[in-house]
RNA sequence: GGCGCUUUCGUCUAGCGGCUAGGACACAUGCCUCUCACGCAUGGAACACGGGUUCGAUUCCCGUAGGCGCUACCA
């Protein structure tokens, strides 16, 4: 084999947002584009025109963009291999299927789609193929005249693919090794229409990695099947050798039960399976997307690229798309389905979401609070943040240890941190912590902890609380820490107290406390 | 139905003829602590089945069963 420049491709059709299957594959193309310092393509397969969705190319391109996902041709990002857009290639296509007329590998059949229907029913397992083509109608048995006096009369055609019957046909894949098939299980696949001058998938697909001189093939497993039909089209073609080689990657399977993963799993179990949110143009309708769920881009591709690739033991599976470009192998890549884990997907989430910065936080906290109606300052919010980093995401313990918590995505923020906002309106005493916490006693030494409280100096900052609440604590044997977080959270959980209590203020602390006592008695 | 791909803990997987079958997520228990879905420690948990090949099969081959995909004038 040549020392070809690695090219390779990410071909999506724009019918609609991009499945996260479908970014799982353009992740791999761009490992291997970026690992052989090779070119990744975008091209746009819209010869389907009547499933084009508008707003699906641009849905697409900023998809890549918001995952760190470059491209180096392709629609929208040059490139003189152009165009990319299928439905712009049309003359280019007319003049190959001519070709493949010209040479006997291809004929005209005048079949209607109703014919067709009609036949599949007559005849059980209906194939168009070496077996019954010579009974339809067709440039094949038609007269020459017949067929050029049918299409002069605007009489609607197709192009079929004349496959050649009992060859062994075999297609050489990167993950599965060699697949043979005979080509008499294949049919006379349709490849062009002259009802739109459009080529389907197969013709179009090869011309033009042909002619963009694409090396490699990456796709998903569910193109294995028309391999061996790719093959002999590049054979008919006489481009047998230079003939990319081909990689099929296993499929992406529902969470739970059986079949791939769709729309629906995503909606059903609450997790999202595009990488944007999605507004359906034509419906309405919305979809979820991760970044709007609060997912890193860095998360997802990590967790992307581990569904049906892993590096082997000696690595964590924490990797930045710099160490996946370097360890990336096609010849790693498992060859049976994944199923979709997306608890998983959160841990990834929450391992990137604790090595950001506080600041980083803050806009999307702002978000959260005012999404349950909360007025605040962003200096407030800072603080918060702060003090959720430091109790709830990431402290020393007793022993000298770092401790990180458990929080996958900022939302998560809103149920631990509600209390610093809105004080409780009411206690639940069946709540194990309430019920430990808050006996017959509790009620008065809270007022007498209230009367303590007053003396602290106006700032009722952490220090100053300190300065005279440490010593009582010690000297009155007393521990008022649960009780008080009763008072002020409502719950057992929540920063350590004095930092709460600061962040509250004196007038609000002790309103609290009374309105708790009041309460519980 | 036909054709193809596939089969290791619940899930993602490591393994490429000889291992107490390893890791991660999830789960359980314990520790820590003024609380918490964290952290640390510990634990349970898998080679689909049946034949071969071999001194020896999770590993190679063949069946069976299960899973997945394709079977359009969609990609």
């Amino acid at each position: 084999m040549s020392e070809r420049r690695v090219r390779v491709r990410f071909a999506p059709s724009p019918t609609g947002p991009l499945h996260i299957g479908g970014v799982r594959t353009a992740l791999y193309n761009y490992l291997f584009a970026r690992q052989h310092g090779g070119d990744l393509i975008f091209r746009i397969e819209d010869t389907d025109s009547g499933r084009f969705v508008p707003g699906a190319e641009e849905y697409i391109i900023e998809s890549f963009r918001w995952l760190g996902i470059k491209f180096d041709e392709g629609v929208s990002f040059g490139g003189d291999h152009g165009p990319y857009r299928q439905s712009e290639r049309r003359d280019i296509y007319r003049k190959y299927v001519k070709q493949l007329l010209d040479t006997g590998r291809a004929y005209i059949a005048f079949d209607t789609p109703e014919e067709l229907d009609a036949k599949r029913k007559e005849v059980e397992n209906f194939q168009y193929d070496a077996s019954t083509r010579m009974q339809m109608r067709n440039s094949l048995t038609l007269p020459e005249e017949e067929v050029k006096r049918l299409i002069d009369e605007g009489c609607q055609y197709v192009v079929r693919f004349k496959i050649e019957p009992g060859r062994e046909v075999l297609v050489n894949d990167l993950i599965r090794g060699e697949v043979r098939i005979n080509s008499s299980i294949l049919d006379d696949k349709v490849l062009y229409k002259s009802a739109d001058g459009l080529p389907t998938y197969h013709l179009a697909n090869i011309v033009d990695d042909h002619l963009m001189e694409v090396t490699h093939v990456i796709r998903g497993e569910e193109w294995l099947p028309s391999a061996p039909l790719h093959v002999l089209l590049y054979e008919a073609f006489g481009w047998a050798d230079s003939m990319p080689r081909f990689a099929h990657l296993p499929l992406l399977l529902k969470p739970v039960g059986n079949g791939k993963l769709s729309k629906r799993d995503g909606d059903k179990l609450g997790f999202p399976v595009f990488p944007l949110e999605w507004h359906d143009p034509k419906t309405g309708e919305v979809s979820s997307g991760y970044r709007e769920k609060g997912y890193l881009p860095q998360a997802v591709v990590n967790f992307l690229a581990l569904l049906g690739w892993n590096p082997g033991n000696d690595h964590s599976e924490l990797l930045s798309m710099d160490e996946l470009i370097q360890l990336f192998d096609l010849s790693k890549c498992s060859r049976n389905g994944a199923r979709f884990d997306y608890i998983k997907a959160a841990w990834f989430n929450h391992q990137y979401l604790i090595q950001q910065p506080d600041e980083a936080w803050v806009p999307d906290f702002d978000r959260l609070l005012q999404a349950n109606g909360i007025q605040s300052t962003p200096e407030k919010e800072a603080e918060v943040v702060r003090m959720m980093k430091l109790k709830v995401i990431e402290y020393t313990d007793s022993e000298g240890n770092k401790k990180k918590r458990n929080i996958s995505f900022v939302s998560d923020l809103w149920p631990l941190t509600r209390f610093f906002f809105v004080a409780p309106e009411s206690f639940d005493r069946e709540d194990k912590f309430i019920r430990k916490n808050w006996k017959e006693t509790t009620a008065q030494e809270m007022r007498t902890f209230m009367e303590v409280l007053q003396t602290v100096e106006e700032d009722f900052s952490v220090e100053s609380q300190k300065a005279v609440v440490d010593p009582w604590v010690e000297k009155s044997e007393l521990r008022p820490w649960n009780a008080w977080r009763i008072c002020l959270v409502g719950a057992g959980q929540g920063p350590d107290m004095y930092e709460l209590s600061a962040f509250l203020g004196k007038e609000e602390t002790l309103r609290r406390m009374q309105f708790a006592i009041d309460s519980l008695g």
